[in-house]
DNA sequence: TTGTAAGCGTTATCAC
DNA sequence: GTGATAACGCTTACAA
């Protein structure tokens, strides 16, 4: 029965007290045991901690003392429950080992972190069906959604747009905030290039059926071949994996043309890995072009000639986008155009066999 | 006034009567809407979608169809704070550009979600202090958390395990459950493929200091090393990157030795790389070993010898260790064992000058 | 400026 | 087996 050997202030011993009995219920502090050792009602402990000026400032000072005397951190749940806000963001990716969605994960993450979001992730594992679930599964619980490369139909995203804030990546759809890639732009650089290696023959290789992206790089590389005067061919659907550009190859020889433009790197990897199996030489019997300048697109031989897009950019203007719902009417539809440019490397060169 | 064409029942008629309501409010419907429609108690609904069988199959049904009807997702805001539990669980990863962290993400995500949980997912950029707080702003939302490859120090650790279910990857702390590669086993085939290669002299390409794994692999790399009669340096620490790999070139070949084991494959294709560059070539001139075996690994020329463990299962396990709080005292500090084996391609070959 | 009290949508604890 | 009713921890009118 001994005094204290340091005296110590009626708070400091208070605080002792509410720590006990928090520890006893088993629990974390909450805004009533700020309350109790501030001195004030639990209302007011609130507004201190929420909305800074509402406030006196020794009331609101003695309040962030208790608050950090006991380490408090606000319930985001009771929170969310109140505001129908939760500070949470989701992002729905296809398929999470694919290295273009790392950097769409990452830009997203810092957005939403330098926000004050929290990011939580979804895998649809390419399915529609996986995809529809883990929208639904999220939804009730973010402020907004992006949708990276989605596979769902338009009336679908529609539907989820209308609850909650959405922004898609490598989609469009009318009424729909979103970020593509500049398709043209890229195109345009690789018919350029490849025309000036002499080539007068291409093939597009697909990537999956319900790939929104596949279609629109379809539609320009056709345009820009027939612009060109160049003969071009879609081969496909192709899973876009390596896998899927292995079992690429056969058709593309079998169609005889000088280059090929793959739906995306690991298509054109997957291409080039198989060409090496049974010894046609890249570039020299065939020129490769790819989308994405993924991680290992460099490290390949002959590296991988490919349009680079900014992914990671791509993921901070979609966290930014479901968060600025501040935009006007009119940006509604707006679509963020992401700048693309072709990195030429060693998978391309001259044509082998220059017509005409 | 006229009647509707198609006769409909009360139930479909009272439904509409609420949706309105519901719209009007400008929410989602909650077990009130439910138990209204189904002319119930709205806690009877609860239990009709939350305990099945505490409740009659007639009663069961009606609240089912008037769930469907109004298509009724509960709020897991409301269910969290009542509860406690809040379906989440956190992934703290250093670096989500790093491949070898794909594979936990994807492996994690996989795990959680067949389990019914959602994954949070946050980056420390292989920064303790947003490490810290980043697990500081995850903690109150999630009902466990995931640590790969942590920054922070045991005593922070050992906070958080007490506060929340925890489990680490590639890190143990006492008490704390975790999975870790068999890094003796990985280094017992390194050691015994570059001896039968002729190797008497090897460097180890250290990690960042921080890290945990680093120091556990040199130590298990010393010993493999002094048990053969190897001679064995230490060179580091570097990051984790490409640029950390390149980095080191100098040292080593001013270390004289035949071989490198570096810390993880980025650093050794950035070794590589930088090799080529200068014209040293690999093996002839000195053999390189990796860890991870990350996608890339098999691209680059030579490719690379890597150890590869299954990271996807890390995470798969890691997250089922959060989960199975089931397991008894006795299990507490068991750290799950993941095999490791040695790929061995390219990058290793005869040592160039054989000493004795 | 601060206190009072009523929710937010569930689940849990009692009764009946 | 089902119905009242009180939490859960916070925010927010409305009063004072």
């Amino acid at each position: 029965m001994s005094e204290p050997p340091v005296p110590r202030d009626r708070f400091a011993e208070h605080a002792d007290e509410i720590r006990a009995r928090i520890r006893e219920r088993g629990g974390a502090p909450t805004i009533y045991d700020i309350a109790e050792l501030a001195g004030v009602n639990p209302s007011t402990v609130s507004r201190a901690l929420a909305k800074p000026g509402r406030i006196s400032a020794t009331t609101a000072e003695r309040v962030h003392a208790a608050a950090a005397e006991l380490e408090f951190r606000a319930n985001p749940m009771a929170r969310a429950l109140q505001t129908g806000r939760t500070g949470m963001l989701g992002l729905v990716v296809a398929d999470i080992t694919n290295p273009v969605v790392f950097d769409i994960i990452r830009g997203a993450e810092q957005e939403a972190t330098a926000a004050g979001y929290t990011l939580v992730i979804a895998e649809s594992q390419e399915s529609s069906e996986n995809e529809a679930a883990a929208v639904e599964r999220l939804l009730p619980s973010v402020d907004g959604l992006v949708l990276a490369t989605t596979r769902m139909p338009a009336s679908a995203i529609l539907d989820v747009a209308r609850r909650k804030s959405v922004a898609l990546i490598n989609h469009s759809v009318d009424g729909v905030r979103g970020v593509l890639p500049d398709v043209p732009a890229g195109v345009d650089q690789i018919m350029d290039h490849l025309a000036a290696l002499g080539h007068r023959s291409v093939a597009y290789l697909a990537g999956p059926e319900s790939s929104w992206i596949s279609a629109r790089r379809w539609t320009a590389i056709l345009a820009a071949a027939e612009q060109r005067g160049m003969a071009i061919v879609e081969i496909g659907p192709h899973a876009p994996t390596i896998a899927g550009g292995r079992d690429a190859l056969r058709r593309v020889t079998a169609s005889r043309v000088t280059a090929v433009i793959a739906f995306n790197d690991l298509i054109a990897i997957g291409l080039m890995q198989q060409a090496a199996d049974i010894g046609l030489a890249i570039p020299a019997a065939l020129s490769v072009v790819g989308f994405d300048d993924i991680f290992g697109s460099e490290l390949i031989v002959p590296a991988l000639t490919t349009v680079r897009t900014d992914l990671q950019l791509a993921g901070r203007w979609a966290v930014s986008m479901t968060l600025g719902d501040a935009a006007g009417p009119g940006e509604e539809t707006d679509a963020g155009l992401l700048p693309a440019v072709l990195v030429v490397r060693g998978s391309t060169g001259p044509s082998p066999a220059p017509r005409g």
